[in-house]
Formats: structure tokens, C-alpha cells, sequence
DNA sequence: GATTATTAAATGGATCACCCATTCAATGGA
DNA sequence: TCCATTGAATGGGTGATCCATTTAATAATC
């Protein structure tokens, strides 16, 4: 950690106390604003130069996935201020999935290693504040599919293909089996990989992001109404074998008639699909 | 809010205490473990459960921008938690961009309009941790802005035009005036303007985001040698009538040559550029 | 009566002093 | 050797108390 500018300022509060006294007066005495300096309106608060502080030790690589911070009670004091404000900082740092705060003696909190679901998290938010609407991520969606499919047919690798077939699999096993909530996670994974075969964690991260979202509509769609897409599994073979022929155009083609067809399939009973009922429950498999 | 399930559990560890006795006694009267149910590992923290029930809130409609939390003191209360847990459960939601919290009498805890600038920092972060690298990061921003040309010539408004007109405007006078860094701004906000003439604020978010950290290490570039892009105002002329014409393939080609240009640039003296440098300080305009 | 200080209350910001539950290493007994 | 016990370290959580800021109500002043 080596937090060298910690100059043990305890009872922070107290000590700056005078000074508010002290700038009235100073007002008084100078008269009406003489020069409007304009200080920084925003004061800080502790737990934000706290997160701060620590993000700064991650950018210089100080401190690195694995790494233990001190203990709370021994962080507090180095830092100089109280273990609640401490943990209000570590607390927002685990959130955001920086940390893993882990009980016990040996425990402690580490910092991990990322974790890319955190863009799905913001998404979601986006969506329940309505900063973003469901039309403008299905659309992202579609747009940033094409450019995956086009990665993954210049990049994809034969583990990626085989996994994609073995998820293929899976989906003609619960379609057989009439597991159809087990289908949608199969979906769901089947764009995941598909994702990754690009080779790229950037791009991989934002399809899972707007992918997560929209499984929950189709998962709600299918819960709710019973009906599933047809001949999926089908449908995914062909776009596999596309995919595997490096054929830009035909997988391209494929996907895209897909989603349009899964798109009418969500639309066509819009009275059910809430934006609020989708993203209210956190299904089983959907997260953590 | 309408906090329907707060049972009033004050003490809610004394209470479970017993409990622990219980499960060791029925371990050993069972004898070994005769039904391995497993049960949830992860006992849920309070914060956790807080964070939820309010996004929960949100998801549902219940809460909009622009509502206000109880006080602290009074949701605390009525959740059947201390203040101190409660706030860890906001601060983690102000960190999300969820909420925003104001002092004062007629203050509290307000939902804020969604903040697309959280998912910069998730990418931070995913850098920091190594879990992304920004080879990744440069290759998915050069595709990602590939579609939004394409977005841009079909979507984009006379007012966006307009707005990129008046961007290159200010390029050119910080490019007369020499005021170096103040271009590499007029930059960030050129590709923030462009992504925004998508109409997509999805994509625009995803734009944004990876711009952001590129955008810093051409500015700790510049910042240390002193150069800068040749011809730039010019070159975005040239794209900027492309995009007017609704010419794809020009505007494409166009675009795709600066920003291979700008990346030889960067890579040309790769000890100067540090990933710490680049993500450590917090830029004056990068950020807030 | 209008304007300006003053005061009081509400609220977030922060601290302190505890206590509990979990974990794990050290210890000791069978 | 093995297993149970113990104890310390650590995160999880509580309650009381204070500070600083903001706003509205009130009083003082012109």
C-alpha cells in the first residue's frame, strides 16, 4: 500500500471547525464580494478520496489483482479516519468489483480480478432510469452482432467453434427435453461464446452487456407465454457451419434473419413485456 | 417507497445466534453429512440487500429520477438496519450513478438521471485490473467506429452536422492559437459528437467510453513530446463532407486512415506511454 | 414595510465504542 | 496421529453522538 501522505489527521472535523468562522469574518471585514476566487464548491468527502486513493495505487499497478489490502481497523488508522467511512469507500470498491472483502482471520480485501459483468450492471441502470430505451439497445444489439460476426469468422479459433457446437448441443437437449427456460440460458451463452471468439474482452464485454438485457426479455417472453422459437438449434448449425467456413456474408445473413425473427417474436404481445418485469427478478443463472 | 417487508428485525445478529449452535448440534446428531442440501454459501450482507430492494424500486417504476429517498435517519428505520449500513448501501449507489445525496434540511438521497459516463469507468477499472489490455481497447474502438460511420451517415441531423462543424471551428483556432492539449479536448468531444450523431445513446455510450481512455493517452502524448497530429481541422473537413454527402465508403476509408495515423503516432516512443500515466491523474474536463 | 441578521431544525458527514459471526492457526487431549 | 477446543484476527453490524451545511422561520434593523 506504502499510503505515504497520511499525515494522521484525526477528528478532521473538529479541527476544521474555526474555519468556517473565520471566512464570515473574513467576508464582513473585506466587504461585499471583493474577488469572487470561487473556490471549489464540491467539497470532498473522505470515502471518495479513499476510492481514489486506491484506484491510484491500481493505475500505477501498486497495487495488483491478489493483492490484500490492510486490515480495516489498521487502514483507518493510516488513512486517519474512522473504520465506517473506510468501509463506506471499501464497500462502493467491492460494488464496483474491484474488491473481495472476505471474513475470518486471514481474511481481508483483495483485489480482484475484473469482472466484466459490471457493464451489464450499468446497462441495466441505464435502462430502469430510463437514460436508454429498449428500442435503442435492441438496435445496438443487432448493429454490434453484425461487427462480432465479422470478427469471429476473421478470428474465431477451432476451441471457439467447438464450444459453440457443444452449446448447440446442450440447446437440442433441452428443446428435446422441453426445458425451455434452460434454452434461453443456452441462448444466452451462445451469444457469450460467440462473443468471445472474436478474441477480443472489449467487444465480448459490451455484446454480453446489451446480450444479458435482452435475454431477460426473452426469458420473461418465454416464461410467460410458452412459446419458443422454432427450429433454433437448427438455425444455429447453420450459422456454426458459416461461421466455420469463414463465410462473412452467409453467417452475417443468418444471424441477422434470426433476430429479426426473435424481435417479432418479443413484439408480438407488447402488453406483456414490461420493461419492469424483466429486469425486476434477477433470474437464477443471470447474475453472479 | 413502500418497504413492505421490513419485519422490524433490530438486532438482527443476536437473534441469529442461537442458530449457528443449532446447525453444529444437528450435524452431529445426523452423524456425517447424511443430505448435502448445500445451502446459499453467500449469506447476503445487509448493504447487499438494501442496494437491491432500491434498484429493485427502480426497475419497477416505483422510483424515478427526480424522487427522493426518507432521510437516513427514518429509512434506516423503517428497513430495520442501522444508519451506518444504510449508508454504505447509498454510497455504493451514489458511486453507480443511481443516486445523488445533498446535505441540508430539505436535502437527502435524490435518483439521479442515468450518468453514461459510468461505463468509462468501468473500462478504467477492466484496464487498471488487466483485465482488458488497450491493444483490445484500440482495436475495439477503431471497429466500434467504423458502425457508428455507418450509423452516422444514415441517422445523423442537420443539427449534428452542425455541431461537428462548429467542433472543427474550435480545432482550428486551438490549432492557430497552438493551445495543444485544448485540441486534444476538442478531439474527445468530436468522436462524443459523432457517436451522438447515431442517434443511439447505446452506441454513443460505448463510443464514449472507449474514446475516453484512448482520448487520455494522446493527451499524456502530447502532453510529454510536444507533437500533434499534422493537418488535423483539415482531415476532419474532408470526413465531416463525406458524412454530409451520406458517402459510407469515403467517410469509412477517411476516418479509418486518421485513426491508423494517430495510433502510428502513439506507438512511436512506447516507453513514454505508461498505461499509469495515462489512467492515474484525473484530467481537468476528463472527468466530472 | 422591506431588508437583513439571527436562530432553529433537518439532514448528510463522520467518529467512537462496542458487539457478533466467521475463519483459521495453534494448542492440547484421546 | 488425529480430532476437538480454544483464541485471536477480521469483516459485519449497531447505537449514540457530534459536526457542517442548508433552508425556512423569526427577529432585528433600517
Amino acid at each position: 500500500m506504502s499510503t505515504k501522505s497520511s499525515p494522521r489527521a484525526p477528528q478532521r472535523s473538529r479541527a476544521a471547525s474555526p474555519s468556517r468562522r473565520e471566512r464570515v469574518s473574513d467576508h464582513r471585514a473585506v466587504g461585499p464580494p471583493a474577488a469572487p476566487t470561487f473556490k471549489p464548491i464540491h467539497t470532498r468527502r473522505t470515502f471518495e478520496e479513499i476510492c481514489e486513493r486506491i484506484r491510484e495505487q491500481l493505475a500505477l499497478g501498486v497495487l495488483k489483482p491478489g493483492d490484500k489490502l490492510p486490515a480495516e481497523r489498521e487502514l483507518a488508522q493510516q488513512l486517519g479516519v474512522s473504520r465506517n467511512v473506510l468501509r463506506e469507500a471499501l464497500r462502493s470498491l467491492e460494488m464496483a468489483g474491484v474488491l473481495r472483502l472476505q471474513k475470518g482471520v486471514k481474511g481481508g480485501a483483495f483485489i480482484q480480478q475484473g469482472d466484466t459483468r459490471r457493464m451489464n450492471e450499468v446497462m441495466r441502470d441505464m435502462l430502469s432510469l430510463g437514460t436508454i430505451s429498449v428500442r435503442e439497445l435492441s438496435e445496438a444489439r443487432v448493429h454490434v452482432l453484425d461487427l462480432v460476426v465479422q470478427l469471429a469468422c476473421a478470428n474465431a479459433r477451432r476451441a471457439d467453434l467447438d464450444a459453440l457446437e457443444a452449446n448447440i448441443e446442450r440447446t437440442e437437449l433441452a428443446t428435446k427435453e422441453g426445458r425451455l427456460l434452460d434454452r434461453v440460458e443456452c441462448s444466452r451463452e451462445f451469444y457469450k461464446l460467440l462473443a468471445a471468439s472474436t478474441g477480443n474482452k472489449v467487444i465480448a464485454m459490451i455484446v454480453d452487456s446489451v446480450t444479458e438485457i435482452h435475454m431477460r426479455f426473452v426469458y420473461a417472453k418465454v416464461a410467460s407465454s410458452g412459446v419458443a422459437m422454432a427450429r433454433l438449434a437448427e438455425k444455429r448449425r447453420q450459422f456454426l457451419a458459416a461461421l466455420s467456413e469463414r463465410n462473412v456474408d452467409l453467417a452475417s445473413r443468418l444471424l441477422r434473419s434470426h433476430l429479426e425473427s426473435v424481435q417479432r417474436m418479443l413484439e408480438q404481445d407488447p402488453g406483456a413485456m414490461s420493461l419492469h418485469v424483466a429486469l425486476a427478478d434477477v433470474q437464477p443463472g443471470m447474475r453472479r
